[in-house]
DNA sequence: GTAGGGTTAG
């Protein structure tokens, strides 16, 4: 027996014996499924349609007889037949004054069914031309017609003329109005039918809250609500099942169902409402249960319950039963539905089977936009971008305009993969079809031009906006984190508050650019913040202050509020484990990861590298090795280039140059300068001056902007007095017009970030600075610790290069928190560069001489001072 | 003579 549904599988493989015959499908697997009703728009149009042309041919203007005395009869005759064009050529020909009101009536009702609006137009200038008085019964017809036909502009203006008291003809134009999305001017005719006293009924009420529901009202709404049943019209199917609709449109799900209860004549469109109604609040579960029991109830279904009940498929990943619809919709001649067929193509693609998708999208007769726009963000989901863009070309190519949900999904299609010059065209065509005024169009621009790293974009189109919302803002906030602008963030994080209330997202977003700085006081606030508005239990958020925490220094804290986490997911340990890497708590991180696995979560691309570089922080190389095995192996993981570079990290740090270098030539992968990279570290640490050289013209190569690497090799020369060539490459940077990025230090004190650079004396405790580290290198001197004067990088005597020793940033920063912070209180540093080794030196003795811990973060790892030790034992 | 439910998204 083949299951469907998780929660009652029996009920969707009845036994034949149970169900209508008669009524329904078998299918070979078993399924069964009721006939919808035939009720469906496409079949009574094409009758209607069928039934005038059949008036044409069954009476040929040949049969006419010319001398007609009564032509209002003649006129009114084709009418009923729905002979349109043999009743205008009789007007035409009839002596104008002897037409009748009944005769215009006739022809303008049959211009309204057959949506001619020429043929209205020309009855109502020959209404005009004879001076006709419109009104009552006549100007009800103009009304009906225009408005039926379209022109609600013109149907308005007659009705406004003619004060009519008729509720059909109010409920017309309210309905007329809600069609074209002017839910606004709709409900104001409600109010204004409220001041005249006009007695309303059923379709109004439909009409009225269909409006609330589309515009959001809650209070309103609920005040109709109230105001409907006590004139009785609480137990009309039709506006029961708008209320339903309506209650669902505000979230209120139990309401909504509450009235479905509680509805005594349910019909086929009650039940579409509540499934539809379920579907779209995230509980397509409930949804396909009523579905079930529809089908063991006998009703009926019809298209719409069909597209609901697929779109229900899609959410919950029930391609088995979506399969089994698709196959019965054909068999039920729904196969060329459009709406139906962009919900399969939709269901497909979101289970991740995008060559069924295509399936649909090659044989579907007809293709509206939705069809085009969900093929592609079906190829986008795939992470297949040049097919969205190529299909976003083509679409235009066959006529079909691409609307706002297109541009967003395009939009989208071009941040996943940073295709920053589609994107760019994809503004222009926005500039051009003056979209930008739509608040989805604009944020999903910021988002592509934030995914793309190209922020100063991104903000242009920010403060071009007329109306933000709290996505706006969220999206730049984030957009800032990632992109290292961390102050940028935090300024624009509190100018936000000015004008939107933040929400958990805007915490997710907010925090990394605390950790990036490591802005322990500021994370901190908004931990506060978090706590105060209920955000810790939003899973994102919790991760994040987990890895703010971590980032911060405060690895204790972390691991408390990591214990906190009642369902930790594979991001909460993938940070936890990359945490106590950075710590150089090489062992807790592999505990931290053999407990993910037991606890049932399999590790991923990204936690396999954060286990590895846990490895080489700590100098575990077997351990690595496993790692890295274990993902090939057992894990079937393609390494990638950062999984590679760990490795070559972990042997260039053991001292293994050679296996290394071996190594990055046997890759399968073409090496990228970070993995080069890795070993010129290891060539630094061992002094490999040779080495260094031939593994540095590599690098230079690939990434001939990135100063860093000129820096690394000038240090190893500088390390090896190798001056000569120190001079050479300082040339090399200085002709390629680059400039060396300045390393500089901060800390956090009372919130206020101090920020230090290279030799910086300006700050006001400078001459106190100066003393406390000649100090302290003289107390170094008395204990037998020299100055590695091979840091200093400059050819200079001794004396001189223990002064520019002494100017490097991540001193002066930690005696400046010595001095400002109360005795006791841990001083935390954060520096953009790595630590320099004497540095290194200097801040353990601190941490012994001053009875202090120091945290100092380098743009690598965390350095723990204390009792003249290192929590990092050498590796870094 | 009118209506109520149906697909695409950040």
């Amino acid at each position: 027996m083949l299951l469907i549904s998780k929660t009652t599988p029996n009920l969707w493989v009845s036994p034949p014996h149970q169900i209508h015959r008669e009524n329904s499908l078998t299918y070979p697997n078993g399924f069964i499924f009721f006939r919808p009703s035939s009720k469906t728009p496409l079949v009574s149009s094409n009758l209607y349609h069928s039934c005038a042309t059949i008036g044409t041919s069954v009476l040929p203007s040949e049969t006419i007889d010319c001398k007609i005395t009564d032509y209002n009869i003649e006129i009114c005759r084709f009418c009923e037949l729905g002979n349109l064009r043999r009743a205008m050529e009789l007007i035409n020909q009839s002596p104008k004054p002897d037409l009748e009101l009944r005769t215009y009536c006739s022809v303008l009702q049959l211009c309204a069914d057959l949506k001619s609006i020429q043929d209205g137009r020309r009855i109502h200038s020959i209404i005009q031309s004879n001076d006709v008085e419109v009104d009552g019964v006549l100007g009800s017809k103009l009304v009906f017609m225009y408005v039926t036909c379209g022109d609600l502009r013109e149907g308005r203006r007659i009705f406004d003329k003619v004060a009519n008291e008729k509720v059909f003809l109010w409920n017309l134009l309210m309905n007329g109005y809600a069609k074209i999305g002017n839910f606004r001017e709709s409900l104001s005719l409600f109010k204004r039918m409220r001041e005249l006293g006009v007695k309303m009924n059923s379709y109004t009420f439909s009409c009225v809250m269909k409006c609330y529901a589309a515009s959001g009202s809650v209070e309103e709404g609920e005040g109709v609500h109230a105001y409907l049943s006590r004139l009785g019209f609480g137990s009309y199917n039709t506006v029961v099942n708008s209320l339903i609709a309506f209650y669902f449109k505000i979230r209120r799900v139990e309401s909504a169902r509450k009235l479905f209860d509680e509805l005594g004549d349910r019909d086929v469109i009650s039940w579409n409402s509540m499934i539809s109604g379920y579907v779209s609040n995230g509980l397509s579960e409930k949804g396909l249960d009523l579905f079930e029991q529809m089908l063991l109830l006998g009703i009926n279904t019809d298209l719409a319950t069909m597209v609901s009940v697929v779109a229900g498929c899609s959410n919950t990943g029930m391609l088995l039963l979506g399969r089994a619809l698709h196959g019965y919709a054909i068999k039920a001649s729904f196969g060329k539905e459009l709406t139906l067929n962009n919900c399969l193509l939709d269901m497909y693609s979101k289970s991740g089977n995008l060559n069924s998708a295509i399936q649909v999208f090659e044989t579907m007769g007809e293709r509206s936009v939705v069809s085009w726009t969900s093929m592609i963000a079906g190829y986008a989901r795939e992470g297949l971008s040049d097919m969205s863009v190529r299909l976003f070309h083509e679409m235009e190519k066959e006529g079909i305009s691409p609307d706002i949900f297109t541009i967003t999904t395009i939009l989208h299609a071009c941040a996943c993969t940073g295709l920053l010059e589609n994107g760019k065209d994809v503004h222009n065509y926005i500039k051009e079809n003056k979209m930008q005024s739509d608040l989805f169009v604009s944020n999903a621009l910021m988002d592509m031009y934030a995914k793309c790293g190209s922020m100063g974009d991104a903000h242009s189109v920010f403060s071009e906006m007329q109306v933000k919302d709290i996505v706006s803002w969220n999206t730049m906030i984030g957009g800032y984190s990632k992109n290292s602008l961390p102050n940028e963030a935090l300024n624009l994080f509190v100018e936000m508050q000015y004008n939107s209330k933040p929400n958990s997202i805007t915490m997710a977003c907010i925090l990394p650019a605390c950790a990036s700085l490591a802005a322990l006081e500021r994370g901190q606030e908004i931990h506060g913040h978090i706590l105060r508005n209920g955000f810790s239990l939003d899973r994102h958020v919790a991760n994040a202050l987990v890895d703010m925490y971590l980032k911060c220094g405060a690895l204790g804290l972390a691991r408390l509020l990591f214990d906190m986490i009642p369902e930790k997911d594979l991001v909460s340990w993938t940070v936890m484990i990359a945490g106590y890497g950075m710590h150089g708590y090489g062992s807790e991180a592999i505990a931290a990861f053999n407990e993910m696995r037991n606890s049932g979560i399999e590790p991923d691309e990204v936690s396999f590298i954060s286990i590895l570089y846990a490895c080489s922080h700590s100098g575990l190389l077997d351990e690595g090795w496993g790692f890295f095995n274990m993902m090939r192996n057992n894990c079937c993981i393609e390494p990638k280039s950062e999984h590679y570079a760990c490795i070559v990290d972990l042997l260039a740090r053991a001292g293994n140059l050679s296996k290394a270098y071996k190594f990055i030539k046997m890759m399968p992968i073409e090496p990228d300068a970070t993995i080069w990279g890795a070993l010129l570290c290891g060539c630094r640490i061992y002094h490999d001056v040779k080495l260094a050289e031939k593994v540095a013209e590599h690098v230079f190569e690939l990434e001939p902007e990135n100063t860093g690497y000129y820096v690394l090799l000038a240090n190893i020369y500088a390390e090896a007095e190798k001056w000569e060539e120190v001079k050479k490459l300082r040339e090399r940077i200085g002709r390629r017009g680059l400039r060396k990025n300045p390393g500089c230090s901060w800390i956090e004190i009372k919130g206020k970030v101090h920020i230090f650079v290279t030799g910086d004396s300006s700050h006001p405790l400078a001459n106190k600075i100066e003393l406390l580290l000649k100090k302290t290198r003289t107390r170094m001197k008395e204990e037998g610790h020299f100055p590695k004067m091979r840091y200093a990088l400059i050819k200079a005597d001794d004396t001189e290069k223990e002064m520019a020793l002494c100017g490097h940033s991540e001193k002066i920063a930690m005696a400046f928190g010595i001095l400002s912070l109360p005795p006791g209180k841990t001083v935390r540093v954060t520096k953009n560069l790595r630590v320099c080794g004497d540095c290194h030196e200097m801040a353990k003795f601190m941490s012994k001489m001053v009875k202090r811990d120091i945290i100092l973060r380098d743009s690598n790892r965390f350095h723990h001072f204390k009792d003249g030790s290192c929590s990092c034992r050498g590796h870094w």
